[in-house]
DNA sequence: TTCGCCAATTAATCATGATTAATTCCATCT
DNA sequence: AGATGGAATTAATCATGATTAATTGGCGAA
């Protein structure tokens, strides 16, 4: 290794700024100290003598912590900074910004969900408790008409999404239950994208109703194998539908 | 020590801080206009009359969209602050603190794995390039003896993780490479903070090493089928291991 | 031409107070 | 008791300059 830093081949990463520093700094001191959520970030740490920053600069580190989740700060007597653990959501919200420009399709989600989903629904299988059912009854779109307005069309397809969401965020697994409902989200961003074009498929409705009444039905009695095979094919014919009518917007 | 169960009446969500309605307000500003990553953002925007917000203020919201991943800035003639999207590097870092509390266990992120990097690895089956095989070619451990060290068995996991990561970083379904190339990391992650014990089996480096070249012997000659069951039984074995492992540390 | 130094540009940081807003806690008041 | 109205506390924001650092582009020297 020689002393060559010579900036001109290998000055990729501008120097680390000051604010950045600090903020790592005091992410490794809370590991360190092995604070957990709801502890209080010494205001020791804050003082900026710490590393010689000004207040500015200080601010800006805690700003970047807030916006990782890592801490939150509340005024008052007693207040300060507070580490917390990152919120589902919000880790969805910071992760949603990386198919920001660089949407995945629709097959490539369902994919996904069709390899997870299934054996998700499958480890429910008489493991829910009353309070699961109740939610799940409740989620359950029971509306008695097949849509009219293309927001109609739309507001089921978010409600069948949202039903499904539900059901991952019971899963034991909560990796697995995670990345299940952020593939919902990716879904409802890219329905959001193109909000249009009513219901090429009247049954569709009573179709996804279907399911969802026999998949509870199928959960509660605990038969796992049933449940699991139900949701791929309801799966299956999703995916149809939504890529039908991407087919149908584009050529339209 | 108390469990802190407070929070019952669900958090009355303080008013939402200046620096971030700001932040939200630039980011809707960046869609509205669909700036691309790399267009520069308007200095009027930044401009402190925008929302009458002051230079401080300001600051932390660039900064909290710095951190978000959605701008980076730069100093300089023409310099200001860019659009950019964001990496998947950045987005795991980001995703890893969701984890950092709560982390899964390793059945959990082999349960994922098993679902879905067999597919992920069969969809490779005949698609590689030639820059493909040259890195995994490189990437392949070739080490001609047993580990010896605790540290020389960590750094041949780690290695192993390597390999995986870089194979699902080619795969075509960008989503599903990524959401694998972070179950690798999570297992880094996990690794790191048991990087102790020699390894209970012998011969485990070697059966790496010939899974390895086999799979990317079937790779190339397109054999998607085994391709994927090898690779599955792979896992179960590495699994195994793992879990082998992770006993003997709880029973020692 | 190619290299290195200088000037211009723009963000980053420093410094320092002051003011405002949110929150807790306690002491009255009803 | 329960409601209410302050203190007291602490973060959030505002204001204002000044200084430092990174980067670009051009100009003259090798």
């Amino acid at each position: 290794m020689t002393t060559d830093d010579s900036p001109l081949v290998v000055a990729p990463q501008r120097r680390r700024k000051r604010s950045d520093a600090l903020a790592a700094r005091i992410r490794d001191l809370i590991s360190l100290h092995q604070l957990a959520p709801g502890d209080r970030l010494p205001q020791a740490w804050l003082a900026e003598q710490e590393m010689k920053a000004s207040k500015g600069t200080m601010r800006e580190a805690m700003k970047a912590l807030e916006t990782q989740g890592l801490i939150k700060s509340r005024t008052g007597p007693g207040g300060g900074a507070f580490v917390t653990a990152l919120s589902g959501e919000q880790a969805m919200d910071l992760l949603s910004n990386l198919f920001l420009f660089n949407q995945p399709s629709i097959a490539d989600v369902f994919t996904l969900r069709k390899l997870l989903e299934p054996t998700l629904v499958g480890s429910l299988a008489g493991r829910l408790e009353r309070h699961h059912v109740d939610a799940l009854q409740a989620a359950i779109g029971l509306y008695d008409s097949e849509p009219t307005t293309a927001e109609d069309v739309f507001q089921r397809r978010i409600a069948e999404l949202d039903f499904h969401s539900l059901l991952a965020s019971f899963a034991q697994n909560q990796l697995l239950g995670f990345v299940c409902v952020f593939l919902h989200r990716l879904l409802r961003d890219l329905a959001k994208g193109r909000a249009d074009a009513a219901a090429p498929e009247p049954q569709m409705h009573e179709r996804m109703l279907n399911f969802q009444v026999r998949l509870v039905r199928l959960l509660m009695a605990g038969d796992s194998e049933a449940a699991t095979t139900l949701t791929y094919d309801h799966l299956q014919d999703v995916e149809r539908y939504m890529l039908a009518h991407a087919d149908m917007r584009r050529s339209g």
